[in-house]
DNA sequence: AAGTGTTTGAAACGAATGTTTGAATCGTAC
DNA sequence: GTACGATTCAAACATTCGTTTCAAACACTT
């Protein structure tokens, strides 16, 4: 199933898809090794144990697209100095990074986008990985959103860059298996045109005025 | 733990919780029967299966939300007649009946605002249930922005409302349980001032004007 | 060719899972 | 009070899981 040369490698790439498809609790090392033509005892001969693959298995990922976004923005910030970058600019730098992954050479990364949409479901140890490496890029990129858009209460910013990555993250999930449920007249795009639509709404809704609530608005 | 008298609204009440602690998979029949007080047979008694279980709790707290958005959809747009309901008011009747779904009077809900969070990962029958549960409101709702933002290509539309999902998700799921990992300086705020905060976000989003990628702007 | 450290192989272990069973208990109508 | 359906109970069932073990096969240096 995977073309990789070295039984490790093999392993990482067949969990992360298997991981994608069925869940990560929910499929077995059994399944893993089977499919990775490998043996049961490969995985922990390997790793040492279910967990630490499962970490390795993001790790490779998640590392390069954060150095990636944080290597743009510095990039920003240099040119744009002493002034403070766009707003635009600075959402780019940390949309494209995720969504253009699977156009950098190291094998196809599209599975991973998918496992990705599992990550808030399960082990709490994942959420702490994942977490523990995205900090510094949210930190970061929240306090140039704050830089960029002064006028707004920093608490109001930082909501906004919550719902920012949340809508980020159905993208990641929708343009990797849920094109069918939510209206499939939507033919296969491809994902720079999906990316420019996500950057209208992202940019539209970060500079929106403060909302006011309608008048006779129904309660529930 | 559960305050419910019958053996089956308990065992309800206890999945629910434990379902959005732990893990849906992860979750079994035995520490829910013992939370709950009960003996393990008595999920097969009452449900048949662990699986008729977890539909049993989803269907229960997903029917009211999204029959309660299309009434609220339905009052507008006999309001308004013959015009079309304003963008805001559609949101907010999409947005208010799933973030104050805990403020009816059938229990708490927030532990099934926080199982919403895992939704996306787990087996492939809790999505196919909660999309079939679903797809008449997006339906209806997606009609109803497009005619609301008559200037916006239809496709553009589409994917705007996605990503109002994925915001509203990400806002869930936040509230729920991630308050310490993305900048803890917010105190637990009340729910209507998350709400308007996404409210702000969401219709800022919605009325963006299209998008043109920055010139210069850095590819991976 | 022998020896050594690395990797793979088949088999088993103990624990945990969802499910089934059949008897005991409860509530209620006659 | 007795009979009967609904519910609960303790115990066992068959599977599956992650992990361990130890011998066989391999790669590579001397």
């Amino acid at each position: 199933m995977s073309d990789a040369t070295n039984t490790k490698d093999r392993l990482l790439d067949t969990a992360e898809q298997l991981f994608a498809q069925t869940g990560i609790e929910a499929t077995s090392l059994r399944t893993i090794t089977a499919e990775a033509g490998a043996n049961l005892a490969a995985i922990h001969y390997h790793f040492g144990s279910k967990e630490t693959l499962i970490q390795e298995v993001f790790a490779r990922r998640v590392e390069p697209v954060n150095q990636e976004r944080l290597r743009q923005l510095d990039e920003l910030e240099a040119a744009a100095y002493p002034n403070a970058p766009s707003l635009k600019k600075i959402i780019e730098a940390f949309i494209y990074p995720v969504l253009l992954m699977n156009k950098v050479s190291d094998g196809d990364c599209r599975p991973f986008m998918r496992l990705l949409g599992r990550v808030y479901s399960e082990s709490e140890n994942i959420q702490k990985l994942l977490f523990s490496q995205f900090k510094e890029t949210a930190t970061r990129f929240l306090a140039a959103i704050q830089k960029a858009l002064p006028h707004l209460p920093k608490i109001e910013a930082s909501w906004r860059f919550k719902f920012m990555v949340g809508a980020m993250a159905m993208t990641v999930v929708s343009h990797a298996g849920f094109e069918e449920q939510l209206g499939s007249e939507n033919e296969m795009q491809d994902m720079e045109a999906i990316i420019e639509k996500l950057m209208a709404f992202l940019i539209g809704g970060m500079q929106a005025p403060l909302y006011q609530k309608s008048e006779g608005s129904t309660k529930l």
